[in-house]
DNA sequence: TTTACTGCAAATTATTTGCACGGTT
DNA sequence: AACCGTGCAAATAATTTGCAGTAAA
């Protein structure tokens, strides 16, 4: 019933983003807003191509009406640039999906840890979380020769819809 | 005490992959044999940088002395091309380590499975395997929107070396 | 006024493909 | 002989970087 099943933005996330890239001696920037924008309304994980599509696709809609204020195109190299900005302050974590590209979705503080479904026919996202799975991580991680700071983990298959 | 630590060789795998070609109508050639060779030996992934290489050193040596009879030199398209092939075979699978290029290693029949830690200041790859995550994956698998055939798990840190 | 932020276009890097030749069956 | 297998070089595709102009602080 939500008017963009995408939108699940809270704030929270985007606020932390902008004091932590202040603290980080950084000043503020049109496309670096537009992209913030968009990745706090974002559910998951999101590849260049789709993060310049999805911010295209609102400031076309913003120049119709004129919602979506801070939407705008941003050129793709100062999504990459801005990202990797964003990756470097743990506000932003990459996702590799075997999909020949990357992902990248804003990182949370709080219990929002997921992990990714992949269809490997229509290529859709999903993602999913199981704390026995956590668990089982949490436990793995001290008897492992690796200091571990973080985990990665992929299921792929088929899709409900290309199963059928 | 091995001669070469990464060698760990049985020799069922390859038996089974030159097996799996012929029945799949692929004639013999020498690159395959050798790449067939070294992935047997692997206990690990590779990237197909490392793969050239490795089959590089091996050609090398031979030269010298007179082992590694079937190592030699394949081109870089000739191992893209045959790796590929033997995905599609189900012989080999890809690992993403998050390390800007694909690894490959061969797949095992029986439980052999096992998923990666990786170093992110060395780049080093090692294998694990823990019966507590592999099934918190399969009671998982049953409950997700997603007909899984797969899954990949790679943790991530520092190794021992590094993070002394 | 200093220095970050951006866009554009050129450069990189891993991977793929076109084509001709050599090897296997 | 028929056709797969392989190397070489050119082609792609995603990502990165150099540079010049714009804009915060």
């Amino acid at each position: 019933m939500s008017p963009d099943s995408a939108e699940i933005a809270t704030g929270e996330w985007i606020e932390r983003a902008e004091a932590t890239l202040a603290a980080a001696g950084h000043r503020r920037g049109g496309a670096r807003r537009a992209l913030l924008e968009l990745l706090d309304g974002q559910e998951c994980a999101l590849s260049a191509q789709e993060i310049e599509d999805a911010l295209r696709a609102h400031a076309d809609r913003g120049r119709v009406k004129g919602g979506a204020k801070g939407r705008r195109v941003v050129s793709r190299a100062s999504v990459y640039r801005i990202l990797d900005e964003l990756e470097g302050l743990g506000l932003v974590q990459r996702v590799e999906t075997g999909q020949a590209m990357i992902r990248y979705e804003r990182v949370c503080e709080h219990s929002e840890h997921h992990h990714h479904l992949v269809c490997d026919e229509c290529g859709v996202v999903m993602p999913f979380s199981d704390r026995a799975l956590e668990r089982a991580i949490e436990t793995l991680s001290e008897r492992v020769p690796l200091d571990v700071s973080e985990h990665e983990i992929v299921l792929h298959g088929a899709c409900r819809d290309c199963a059928a």
